[in-house]
DNA sequence: TTTCCATTTAGAATCATTATAAACGTTTGC
DNA sequence: GCAAACGTTTATAATGATTCTAAATGGAAA
């Protein structure tokens, strides 16, 4: 179930915008909200449609918010390279957006679409063999596939 | 089960193949030794042009050996669906086909988009949550991320 | 044989994503 | 304040993996 954090103030986004490093336009911003406001990983196509057709507007805001599919995807990609959010590959079909940059797993349903986190807190992992040399790990990704019961 | 072996003939391939409850055609016995002769996890692109401009050909062979592009994408779902071997999930842009089907883990350069085994022999997690009510795991894919060195 | 059913095929369609090149908006230098 | 310079956004085209479609093929069975 969805929850949304009322808690990103403009002002709020702005500065985390910043202090990654990622001037804060009113499109980035916009996309930041949504990522950041909802507990919830989203495909870019989903960011899209929730800008343009969906019910996400700001209340008092007269300009009607709508940003580009490029600018959805550019912004995305900046985002993830700024490491303002993590991408997550379960899905071949297409790229899940995670503003929960700390260490977790995951747990996907490919039947649904669902996609949830698993905390890093409970689960141990140990013996992962190091880097090839030249290499490092840049991060360990877990997903574990459900399906549903026969 | 099944085991990796180099010297897989035309008549274990067809076993293989018949004790997965798939018909051994012609396309899908060239296609299964390309993955069982090979210790290595192949994209569908590479396996289509691993037939028809690789090295693969018999020499002496007067039959020109060719699988359209739809045969190998369709044998390759059928081949997964039918267990025999397992779907990578590792590079936005492409599934991985992987003939061990026992588990085990990767480790993903995509800098150079090369995808390696890890043993499951020395990897010991715990503390994963069990599926939710109504469905089950179907597997737990794990996939070290690597990143070149600055 | 002739029929039947699965398999294969070429090519079109799809869909997420990326590239292109123009338009736009801000900042900066004067 | 004004204009060049630069980064950002945009519509649109292009890409590339994958799936779909509908026809052709081929083997098994009657």
């Amino acid at each position: 179930m969805e929850t949304i954090n009322p808690n990103h103030t403009v002002e709020s986004l702005n500065d985390l915008l910043t202090a990654h490093d990622i001037k804060p336009t009113s499109q980035r911003l916009e996309i930041a909200r949504l990522l950041f406001a909802h507990h919830n990983h989203f495909a870019a196509e989903e960011i899209f449609s929730m800008i343009n057709h969906g019910s996400h507007s700001q209340i008092n805001s007269a300009s009607q918010n709508s940003v580009s599919k490029a600018t959805v995807y550019n912004t995305l990609g900046l985002f993830a390279r700024k490491g303002l959010v993590r991408e997550v590959i379960a899905d071949p079909n297409k790229v899940f957006y995670d503003p929960n940059t700390r260490p977790h797993y995951h747990m996907y349903d490919p039947s649904s679409g669902e996609l949830t986190d698993i905390s890093a807190d409970t689960v141990q992992i140990s013996g992962l063999p190091a880097a090839p040399s030249g290499r490092e790990v840049e991060g360990v990704d877990i997903v574990v596939r459900l399906r549903r019961l026969e």
